[in-house]
DNA sequence: AAGACAGACAACCGCAACTGC
DNA sequence: GGCAGTTGCGGTTGTCTGTCT
């Protein structure tokens, strides 16, 4: 709190980036890794804030990423996770692999949320609209859209704060993950990113996920990690290396139901009952 | 052809959570 | 436990581009 934006030195470029800062932003994490955002630029050579850096690395030059043309199966699954988590973009950006949060919270407001209330359906709480779909507004575009929430009779929908997930390890993609799921725990085996530097040996580590007891805090806790035994004892998973293909309508389908799944845990009704209501309230 | 408008999406901002001291 | 620095997230805004008049 009160502490400057980070962005606020005057002096720094800001705006789209060029190619020439990509370019020197790529070769210097290529080189010496993530991390470190503040210090990078300076480092890099870039005459920017390192959270500007840190934005235009995660949404656009990282090599795992895939741009554009969101299918119909990815499209369906944004739709049914926001449905289960609400605007929980990250979470919902970490099940489509090479989909950034940024990404998929654009399209959600550009196309989905629009295409859901063509079909009367209401894109936050994915209710049935009672309402005629809302007419096509006409010509007043950005400063209108403060407007919006003013004149129409708001519903307050309680939304849980979105809890952050306890990564494990220091660096885990996020949008490179395959869930393997049996039916006491979730599993995920995710290949590591390999750009910390070209020399760097280009390893693979066995990424877990699953729920717990949060014993300090009296709930559950989601948690990733890299070893099996960070599940519970019982826990199994497969090895699986291979990459994800986002085409396959049932790659994408079983991410789904596993989610479904992971909400419908018979072993601790109260707990994960508590646990899913904290995220569909 | 030019201006107005709307759509799309890249980028910014503020804040909360995390981390290390 | 408190504080300060860092990172991550979601909401919002700015700007570019395509389409319409």
């Amino acid at each position: 709190m009160g502490r400057a934006p980070c962005c606020s030195k005057v002096g720094l470029h800001r705006g789209p980036w060029t190619p020439r800062e990509d370019a020197l932003l790529t070769k210097y994490i290529q080189t010496h890794g993530e991390g470190q955002w503040r210090s990078l630029p300076k480092r890099a050579g870039l005459l920017r804030c390192g959270k500007s850096c840190r934005l235009r690395w995660m949404n656009y030059l990282r090599p795992d990423i895939k741009r554009g043309n969101i299918t119909p199966e990815e499209d369906d699954l944004i739709v049914r996770m926001h449905s289960l988590l609400g605007n929980r973009w990250s979470l919902i950006a970490g099940r489509l692999p090479g989909r950034t949060d940024n990404e998929i919270k654009n399209y959600w407001n550009t196309h989905l949320s629009k295409k859901l209330r063509n079909q009367g359906t209401d894109p936050k709480t994915h209710d049935k609209l009672t309402e005629a779909p809302e007419k096509k507004k006409g010509k007043k575009k950005n400063k209108q859209k403060n407007e919006n929430n003013k004149g129409s009779e708001k519903t307050l929908v309680y939304l849980p704060k979105p809890i952050r997930v306890k990564a494990l390890s220091s660096c885990i993609p996020r949008t490179d993950s395959t869930l393997t799921l049996n039916s006491n725990s979730a599993t995920a085996s995710t290949s590591e990113e390999k750009v910390q530097s070209p020399e760097a040996e280009v390893k693979e580590v066995n990424m877990v996920w699953g729920v717990g007891d949060d014993a300090d805090n009296g709930g559950i806790e989601i948690f990733f990690g890299e070893d099996h035994d960070l599940v519970n004892n019982t826990a199994s998973y497969e090895e699986c290396y291979s990459d994800v293909h986002t085409d396959d309508h049932g790659t994408l389908e079983k991410l789904y139901e596993e989610y479904l799944q992971l909400l419908n845990v018979e072993e601790k009704p109260d707990e994960l009952d508590s646990f899913a209501q904290s995220l569909l309230v």
